[in-house]
DNA sequence: TCCTCTTTCCTAGGGCCTCTAGGAAAGAGA
DNA sequence: TCTCTTTCCTAGAGGCCCTAGGAAAGAGGA
């Protein structure tokens, strides 16, 4: 008998290639053990269970994208580093839509506890805003903010919720422009009351 | 025999509320018969099958939520219109999380078809930003934005993606004087590229 | 070379799920 | 009362997740 040789990386790389291409939700061990030429009981031995599976996915791509995002803000600041992060962060997600989707699942205290690519998504947002000069709390809300569009606008366009009129990323880009704005000119504490 | 004297309707129902309760992977053809205390074979008289339930979740969703969003609106603009509709979008999502699930799936153009709901949103996105006096393509590209903001930060929220120090409402209010700012002093064509 | 230990992979099988086929019975309307 | 439609059933095929227990490959040392 001629052993596939599988380790527990292997098995996660094919299933995210796999998530890719087809979606996160046809991941299954089943699938999974069928492009590998293996019984779907063998793969128990490398990972836990579906679960663990996906989860592993997500801890992969948060690494690959905080990699990617690290070397394109790299040397830059300001608008120039927030284009670039804005752009890296899309173009992952729209290369690796399954990985993305991956890192976007409800996770467990121990099960990202023994990964790094979280922690240093969370350090390069940061980063990226200190040429904003922005005090807690509206470091956070700012903070928030650029996560929720550009997770919003990834998750609408891979869902195809954009109608085609418009090219995606030009408005993409005119986004970028009025997030930078609104981050050179944060409103301060209570003047949302006032204003009409 | 008693009968159950299910519809499709009343079958819908029972299935919104239990993917409110469970979230919406775990609506399912058999744990749905069984609440109804029925046979998981007896539904398929009601529902296609277990896409065309979930689609249907998400048809009865975004006709609530776009009332909701309407009643909201009415009557007010400019800034108490964006805030009222965005409130409104989020208390809904918070309240109805299965069934806001279920709107963001991707449907084909048929599945869609005989439906209300998201051609109301769209029109009613619209007519909210209509006291901001944008012209295309500035109009589609503000709108996508908005939706992404709304979306992603919805999302993120119910996803538990953010941190609990600081209070998330606070941060959406805040979000909405930043997206009220953006709006009222759009970035014009061109602009982009200019600034440092 | 042979022996042992670990790891990889297997068969077998239980349990839950989707969905179809075909039939019975309830309820509506003539 | 009769007929027709709709609702619900049983039976069963096929897929997926996962466990138990065992075989064999390969690594490392005697």
């Amino acid at each position: 008998m001629v052993r596939a040789g599988l380790t527990a990386a292997k098995v996660t790389a094919a299933a995210a290639d796999m998530a890719d291409e087809g979606g996160l939700d046809n991941v299954t061990v089943s699938a999974l053990a069928r492009r590998l030429g293996v019984k779907d009981a063998s793969l128990y031995s490398h990972v836990k269970n579906l679960r663990d599976l996906r989860v592993r996915i997500g801890l992969l791509g948060s690494e690959e994208m905080t990699d990617r995002i690290a070397a394109a803000v790299a040397g830059r600041a300001g608008k120039d580093a927030l284009v670039a992060f804005a752009d890296a962060y899309r173009q992952y997600a729209l290369d690796h839509p399954g990985r993305y989707a991956a890192t976007q699942m409800r996770f467990e205290p121990e099960e990202v506890a023994g990964s790094v690519g979280f922690r240093r998504s969370v350090e390069l947002t940061y980063g990226m805003l200190r040429a904003y000069d922005l005090a807690e709390p509206d470091l956070t809300d700012a903070g928030r903010l650029l996560r929720s569009t550009f997770h919003g606008y990834i998750h609408l366009e891979l869902g195809g919720g954009f109608g085609h009129s418009r090219d995606i990323g030009e408005s993409w880009a005119r986004s970028l422009d009025a997030l930078h704005q609104v981050l050179e000119n944060w409103p301060s504490r209570h003047d949302g009351s006032k204003n009409k």
